[in-house]
DNA sequence: GTTAGCACTCAAACCGCCCGACTGCTAACT
DNA sequence: AGTTAGCAGTCGGGCGGTTTGAGTGCTAAC
């Protein structure tokens, strides 16, 4: 448990970092965070709170940078609240009010008004998941090669390419066929891509199975990903305007992992969480993006329809802003949503 | 008229500012493009090249870089054609080949295998000229504006907002309204972008709405520009592996320009063109984005249905390569859509 | 526990130097 | 007249040394 002052300072290093994107000094933290104590106690402090795992310093001889566990613990419990300007608030819902066509208009509205706002890359995913599984079709390709077609009551997917192991015959395979459909049909698309193999369905007479319906599922899983998910992106330059960036090496990669709509897609849903609901994942803690922060929130947009709305940012983000702007938008779209 | 001699040596220069991206020395193009004269030669014939306009020199102790008039000549007249390698060729046709699926899933395949090869940024643009127009409303949205709203048979375009002169009232919209209508009705909506005001059906009578009509043109031709076109884009960030794009700043503006996508298409296809047929143009030549060069193609995709496929890169583009590659593209795509 | 003060460290900016890559020019040569 | 060797001159860029200044850790006193 840190102490009341301990805190304070982490909080300055935080807030002092997220705006001047430099190396923290003592005597900074004292001039505008701490005026009542002196700079040589802060250092003492700064120090306890380096050991502790708080702060890392670049060198001996410069300032303090926060470690991402510091942004963590900013995150849950050292930020105060901050309500958006009045301008921002007005330019958002104008922004947005008159764009009431359809949802797609404001799934992209939405993205843009917050890249313009947050200055961070905006991700708004919409996962429709109302599809179910109407048939599950393998064809041996017989080059010891099978396609796996999955069929949904509103589309067709394709293009599942497993390895067939050499001992399997057409009857094996119309078994195994018989068997996924059993298990699948009727299953909502989602329900089927968090599903957990190894499945108690498979009885000892099919463990020879077992090998061939674990890469069936993990094609199935990878190719059905996607099904339903809408994936709006905007501002992905917008992070090449900080200092994070500076060099085009890494502005590169940034935008290379951007490229991956899957992924984000991924990363933006992969935890539910209730209406108007707010999630940050701060770098390495789950698979964001290298060096960067994500921060979520969901919306309902419908019967088994939801929405994930994401500010993707460097580590050292505005997170007080970000959460702000987020939580302005889930608000209005959730009261957008509640009208129709 | 340049000798022959000026012409290998201008041709030398630009092929080694292509590959390398430095000023080209005489000794360099003495030792592996002319080994029979001397440096000193190619030193008076440099200097006669540059004052001509073609080349320039960074600095007195530096070699020459090729002006935009150099990469012109070069494209034109200079350039040797190139055949794929088989490996490229045959990337191409594989790649493709394996996905005929919609038209959409073939333009992005196409984006992707051109930026992979030719690591440029790949646009295509499909533009279905087919819509034609119904009917133009004019609403009064009696706060001195006007909302404009154009009907096609094929769907509904809104948003364009106008400011409305003091002196318009009711009947003078109506009349507008009907004008407009005779003009514009029965049109395709391609003629209509190109409209050309002022026009001649207005006669003096009708010479005080000008000024509306100019305005409500200008909105409608910007709201129907992208009408029916279909703007696909990949590898933008390919481009910032080019050492043109080594200081971020360069970057961001790069990809600042490459968001506005209707500026994009309009590049792609503001001048028509034959089937298969390609076209350059070099950095500040045409309106294409700062510093780049954009090489087009175009195909018939059907009846009233054209797709442009263009390649922007550096002005210091491989032009041999990206020619060729668009030239076979273009050669499968219109036997792919020749099939059909 | 806090603080002033001091010694110490180190990145970054600066400076002057030299090296080498090129050129332009001149004078001789074909 | 065109070509060429040779040489002086220019200038960017890399290298090493110095200075500066920002910031710390430690110590001793309060």
């Amino acid at each position: 448990m840190l102490s009341e002052r301990k805190k304070r300072i982490l909080c300055a290093v935080v807030d002092s970092y997220i705006e001047k994107a430099n190396p923290v000094a003592s005597k900074d933290i004292q001039e505008t965070y701490l005026p009542e104590c002196s700079s040589a106690t802060i250092r003492n402090e700064l120090s306890t709170l380096e050991s502790m795992g708080y702060l890392i310093q670049p060198h001996v001889s410069a300032g303090r940078i926060p470690s991402e566990k510091a942004f963590r613990f900013y995150v849950n419990e050292l930020m105060y609240e901050s309500n958006l300007s009045v301008r921002e608030a007005e330019l958002i819902e104008q922004y947005l009010n008159r764009k009431v066509g359809s949802l797609e208009e404001v799934m992209t509205a939405v993205t843009h008004i917050i890249a313009e706002i947050t200055n961070y890359t905006s991700v708004v995913v919409k996962e429709d998941m109302s599809d179910t599984i109407t048939a599950i079709k393998l064809l041996d390709l017989s080059n010891g090669k099978m396609l796996v077609v999955i069929v949904t009551d509103s589309r067709v997917l394709k293009d599942g390419m497993v390895d067939l192991p050499d001992e399997f015959n057409e009857n094996m395979i119309a078994q195994a066929q018989r068997w996924l459909n059993k298990i699948f049909c009727g299953k909502h698309v989602k329900e089927f891509i968090n599903f957990d193999y190894p499945f108690a369905l498979v009885n000892d007479e099919f463990a020879q199975y077992n090998a061939l319906f674990k890469k069936i599922i993990d094609v199935l899983k990878k190719v059905s990903l996607m099904n339903g998910m809408d994936v709006e992106m905007y501002g992905e330059n917008k992070m090449l305007a900080h200092s994070e960036y500076a060099n085009v090496e890494d502005a590169r990669k940034f935008l290379t992992q951007m490229e991956n709509k899957e992924r984000i897609a991924e990363i933006l849903t992969n935890d539910g969480g209730a209406d108007g609901s707010l999630t940050v994942k701060i770098g390495s803690e789950e698979n964001a993006p290298e060096g960067c922060a994500v921060v979520t929130t969901r919306v309902s947009l419908g019967e088994n329809v939801s929405g994930s709305i994401g500010v993707i940012g460097p580590v050292r983000m505005n997170y007080r802003k970000v959460l702000s702007v987020l939580d302005k938008i889930s608000e209005i779209i959730i009261d957008l949503v509640g009208k129709e």
